[in-house]
RNA sequence: GCGCCUGUAGCUCAACUGGAUAGAGCAUCGGCCUUCUAAGCCGAGGGUUGUAGGUUCGAGUCCUACCAGGCGCGCCA
């Protein structure tokens, strides 16, 4: 319809010769009273053609020549508006047939899409500050897909690298009945573990005085020293060990996810690349073009050449890969195909990192178009008025398996997505909890839940296109509200911003919500009722629908 | 100190990316159940969009400065 309104005003505009000027914009109108569509072609032409904006407009209304539009107004300060007879017929069909060009509307073309989300350091629990991630990448998942995307999810397990040196190390000291140091992984998840009985290990003398030293200065360059103290007392059995905590946390992260209804297609592990040599031939490729150099031992990378703030180490002088090396490196495989789009999901105190990758990006000679970071701010935790602190440090923090125990996974999903990704998200769990018109997510699955008590009440109903009476003002209101599903959906995808989906759930929710207050849906008159059991019927297959897209459940009854 | 993000109703957030009278929910106050789920609906009050300039037909949105908050600035990941 926007593109039928822009060709009718084209024509207008050649009829005037005023058509090199502008582009000709269409939008939908926010408000009712403004008509269905509007343009401000008028405004923006005025200073080209030297009118005032309003004279144009009337020109430009009159040189219309009138098809699909019932009425066509001209509004100060020059605005032109259209207003469309709506007929839903269409859309009814649509909806009843599950027509896929209305639930699935195919703008992906079947383009892959690679999407990383959480990957989480496999050192610990997940906590609730990863949910948001978890939630509002899963969601994003199931949007792309349901708009023709071929999306393919990964969680990257940091398996390599210093930290997990300390995890092991972490692990060791618990079994040997000590607590980690600060520094070290303090966390209660590293006690009473099914360990092997050969890890435990004679106490070392200089452990103790080590330890001691530790408490006093607070030095943090004693890791790797207590790293070597471990590695020394375990011997052969140090890899094992290690190998065996990543394994048990990364199953312990596996099983949290998928019990918040978060699956990926693929764990992919760092410790792959190390393991299949694939970063030499990376860095083999950046010194071809001359962005590598030596300093003090270490292989540099020029990542100012291409936007960062500073070079950085990619390979360190005691010859080991930084995490950065490795990151690229997955990234150089994962973009090897030019027509996948890579989108990665960091929290926002990685922000920092984004210009590296990229700038590493496009010395491999990759197309930067097809790679894409998202931020996700931190989720503030709340009971009530509280806010609930969430140190990892201290290992005191919330995990994301108890908030899910205790709020549910319906709702911590849609609280996590509810806002614009990357602001700050306030997280309250009382609210959460409850089971009123102050929680948002009860409010829409309890329309969807008082379709289906209708709908049951009623007996059975085959729903039909015919049913379709002249609809009242609500019944309009909601029908359109429906009829915005394909073009909210695709908005929501082309932006990424779940957040949209969440507020359309709600809107429709809303204009039901009204509708039920307003109309006996189960009338005397069986013309009336099959009416009004269609637009039930309508409303809970978007609904359901609508809801599938976020991982929430629609249920039958509450 | 430098860089990125944010500042909108008492609180939490929108505003379709520069459009018309800045909108929702919560909180507050007032109405609606002998009828399909009141976990609901209807109504009222509440604003100098952090401050000061600028850009133009038009600014919450863009540019500059300042104020306030968050995050980042390792041969950590």
């Amino acid at each position: 319809m926007n593109n039928t309104i822009k060709q009718i005003l084209g024509t207008a505009l050649t009829q005037l010769g005023w058509d090199q000027h502008a582009p000709v914009i269409v939008t939908k109108t926010k408000n009712a009273e403004h008509g269905d569509f509007t343009s401000n072609i008028a405004l923006v032409l005025s200073k080209h053609v030297g009118l005032p904006p309003m004279k144009i407009a009337r020109k430009i209304h009159d040189a219309i020549i009138d098809s699909e539009v019932t009425r066509i107004e001209v509004a100060p300060p020059g605005f032109i508006n259209f207003y469309i007879a709506s007929d839903f017929t269409e859309t009814i069909k649509k909806i009843i047939n599950n027509d896929s060009d209305f639930f699935r509307p195919n703008i992906g073309e079947n383009k892959a899409v690679y999407l990383e989300y959480v990957s989480a350091n496999p050192t610990g629990p997940l906590h609730v500050g990863h949910g948001r991630s978890a939630a509002y990448g899963s969601s994003l998942a199931k949007i792309l897909s349901s708009t023709g995307f071929k999306v393919h999810t990964e969680y990257y397990v940091n398996d390599a690298g210093l930290q997990i040196d300390v995890l092991t190390t972490s692990l060791w000291l618990r079994i040997l009945g000590l607590t980690p140091p600060k520094g070290c992984y303090t966390g209660d998840y590293l006690v009473n573990l099914p360990t092997k009985p050969e890890w435990t290990t004679a106490v070392p003398q200089i452990l103790e005085s080590l330890l001691q030293k530790w408490n006093e200065e607070t030095a943090t360059d004693l890791t790797p020293k207590l790293i070597q103290l471990c590695k020394d007392a375990l011997g052969k059995h140090y890899d094992e060990a290690k190998q065996w905590i990543v394994h048990e946390i990364t199953t312990q992260i596996k099983q949290d996810l998928k019990q918040f209804g978060v699956e990926y297609d693929h764990w992919f592990h760092e410790s792959s690349l190390l393991d299949n040599n694939e970063l030499e031939p990376v860095l083999d490729l950046l010194s071809q073009q001359d962005v590598i150099y030596e300093k003090e031992g270490a292989q540099w990378f020029k990542s100012t050449k291409h936007g960062d703030e500073k070079d950085r180490v990619i390979k360190r002088s005691n010859g080991v890969w930084t995490y950065f090396a490795t990151d690229l490196a997955y990234h150089h495989k994962k973009l090897s195909n030019p027509n996948t789009q890579v989108l990665d999901i960091f929290g926002a105190d990685h922000h920092g990192y984004t210009p590296r990758i990229k700038s590493g990006i496009k010395a491999l000679g990759h197309d930067e178009q097809n790679f894409k970071t998202i931020l996700i701010q931190f989720a503030n935790l709340y009971r009530g008025k509280t806010k609930i602190s969430m140190s990892t440090r201290q290992g005191q923090f919330v995990t994301l398996e108890n908030l899910y125990k205790e709020v549910g996974v319906d709702a911590a999903r849609y609280f996590y997505c509810m806002r614009k990704s990357d602001q700050h998200l306030d997280f309250d769990l009382e609210l959460a909890k409850q089971n009123n018109n102050k929680n948002p997510v009860y409010y829409i699955q309890y329309a969807h839940a008082r379709i289906k008590s209708i709908l049951a009440k009623n007996g059975q109903y085959i729903p039909s296109s015919k049913h379709f009476l002249h609809p009242s003002d609500t019944e309009v209101e909601l029908l359109d509200a429906l009829a915005e599903y394909p073009t909210v959906l695709i908005k929501t995808a082309q932006r990424s911003e779940v957040y949209q989906w969440t507020q359309y759930c709600y809107r429709i929710a809303t204009h039901f919500h009204r509708y039920y207050n307003n109309t006996q849906i189960l009338s005397d008159d069986s013309q009336e009722r099959y009416h009004r059991l269609l637009i039930c019927f309508l409303t809970a297959q978007c609904l359901s629908k609508a809801l599938e897209n976020l991982g929430i459940n629609a249920p039958e009854s509450m």
